[in-house]
DNA sequence: GCGCAGGTTGCAAGCGCTTGCATAGAATGC
DNA sequence: GCATTCTATGCAAGCGCTTGCAACCTGCGC
């Protein structure tokens, strides 16, 4: 009931080399003569054989797995993060493991510790905000790691493949300013503890400056990234009795759900509200209107992450720090306000 | 430059114990007078140090890995259902490797072989429509598996945790009927090579027949998953001149992007055209209007299929066949069709 | 015909940990 | 007070592979 499963000893005395013969027969094929090489693997495939990897990993001291610290995004960012790695990381025979921090602002050192456990050869971090303990505990195993989504806050100390997010608000608020906008409104991630949502506020507010547009504290909201939070953050609004013509949201899926709940208000969306959202995800096409957002290269960043890593591990030791740009994509959820069509 | 990680013999020299003592201080704590646990302990701390998993295995042979072979399914349904398997099995300490099939049709046997490699302790198989020769290794290999979202071609033989794809698509004819309607449409994915898919049709096209209601063959549409796909397909329809009144979506994905479309047609949902989709994806309650859909039991076959591989490896030899539950979730999108309003 | 360079293959020493068994005290019972 | 039973720890044999090095061939040049 427990028929182990073949070993290299039993695949070596089938095709009758040794051991070491039919590991690199699997490994390095181009050093075997022919003959020898394809009766190794014919009895590699007659036997079923399966390279055992842990064996592997501890006898060649690597393990051909990459690690990834990833908070709990939504199910968009995260998914199209995880296929780009992916992608990548399988050409070279690398196998992706993910780890979440218990909750977003729990400390990555446990994600760190069991991707660690696991032996990985190298790590993704998203964002900069971790422990610093993480980054020392990297560098004493002399783990290489890149930081994603973020620039690392001292640049020369470590790698990063990001994108500006104040940017990225900075563009949001120009383009709302440009269509003659002055009162916003914006749903925001929590700005203490997320220098992305932060630095998102920061820019837009930037923006609004020079114009004299105005964005009340009242007319802040500050939540979780989701449909449902995006639908109460509207009706919260609402009630506070806010007075806005654009509606800024701190990604796509808070502004998903504030046009779901502008249009049960009775709010026309662009003509009474102007909405924007950020990640210029799949859906944004689709929504009703269909969204103006900001586009992240998220796809890119993985890829990009990826190879550096496999760079990294052949050797070359450059520290990259790669800013990716961001770009408005304007739909139809903005235009410029209807005039003296204020609420009220 | 290599400053080789800390290992179980120097965690033992400085805690003045031997090896094995620190192995089982961090394993089974409660083998150890108290003293010498916490002496082991703090120079675990102080070091740094990490078990190294690959030994661990090795000397083990357990590697505390699940794998599962998940095809690329819309990002929801893969975040859902990976975020609900790891939720159950980081409690037990068990880590999750994904792997995917290549494409949507290629066999799973790669992916498979990937994860074996990898020394997986169980296997997840999403759908039932793998290679023989995937459970054939499996239970050569005597791995547990369990099979999700599906039931086993052959219930005796595999354990699944799935729900009723036909009893789906049944709910979804009967609520349409129901309302009155006989003209429909469907847009699906491929049926044949996903049994999902032809399941829900088939349940579909069940529930139409006592009404005589219709569902011409140029009402039907067949594309992969996707918000542009749906939009395309009502494109499509639109053009062929296609007559209906209820329009069924194989997934929400596809009818988020149908109702993007039916609006860009000038067509109104639910007035002119209801709309269904399937999974009650979390932005369901958030499309306008809001979406009626069939609840799939995402989350807990992800939980309950962790739960049942951890009995496995445990001991317990139960095959598990679970049927759970699916549910109609009426919302805005369906209501009864105007009376002889029908195009034309 | 001999020496030597390449090209192939075998040998065997670990890789860092777990765990069954043995051992040594300590605690208990009579 | 001694035998007996526990409890806490040490010992050391692997787990299944990779890989540096050595050994062996083969063929070629002279």
């Amino acid at each position: 009931m427990t028929p182990r499963p073949p070993s290299l000893e039993e695949v070596a005395a089938l095709a009758g080399v040794s051991t070491g013969t039919v590991s690199r027969a699997l490994s390095r094929p181009e050093l075997l003569a022919e003959g020898t090489r394809t009766r190794v693997l014919a009895a590699v495939d007659r036997l079923g054989y399966v390279r055992h990897g842990a064996a592997r990993a501890l006898a060649s001291r690597r393990t051909q797995t990459i690690g990834a610290v990833i908070p709990r995004l939504g199910a968009s960012m995260f998914a199209t993060t995880v296929r780009s790695l992916q992608r990548v990381l399988e050409v070279d025979g690398y196998t992706l493991l993910l780890a979440h921090p218990a909750d977003p602002d729990a400390s990555s050192m446990p994600a760190l510790t069991t991707l660690l456990e696991r032996g990985v050869d190298a790590v993704v971090l998203l964002g900069n905000e971790h422990d610093p303990a993480v980054y020392e505990r990297l560098r004493v195993r002399n783990v290489p790691y890149v930081i994603i989504w973020a620039r690392a806050g001292d640049p020369a100390a470590h790698p990063s493949i990001g994108f500006d997010n104040r940017r990225a608000g900075r563009l949001v608020g120009e383009h709302l300013v440009a269509l003659g906008h002055r009162r916003f409104a914006m749903i925001s991630a929590p700005t203490q503890g997320n220098a992305r949502a932060r630095d998102r506020f920061l820019g837009l507010v930037e923006s609004l400056a020079s114009s004299g547009a105005q964005l009340p504290q009242n007319a802040r909201i500050e939540t979780q990234y989701g449909y449902r939070e995006g639908s109460d953050a509207v009706d919260t609004l609402i009630a506070r009795d806010a007075d806005f013509t654009a509606l800024v949201c701190g990604n796509d899926y808070l502004a998903v759900g504030a046009l779901a709940a502008l249009a049960r208000h009775g709010r026309r969306v662009p003509q009474d509200v102007s909405v924007v959202g950020f990640n210029d995800s799949e859906f944004a096409p689709y929504t009703i209107p269909a969204l103006t957002t900001v586009r992240f290269p998220i796809e890119a960043i993985g890829e990009r992450a990826a190879s550096y890593l496999i760079e990294r591990l052949r050797g070359d030791e450059r520290i990259e720090n790669v800013e990716l740009p961001v770009e408005l994509v304007v739909r139809d959820s903005t235009t410029a306000p209807r005039r003296g069509t204020a609420r009220r």
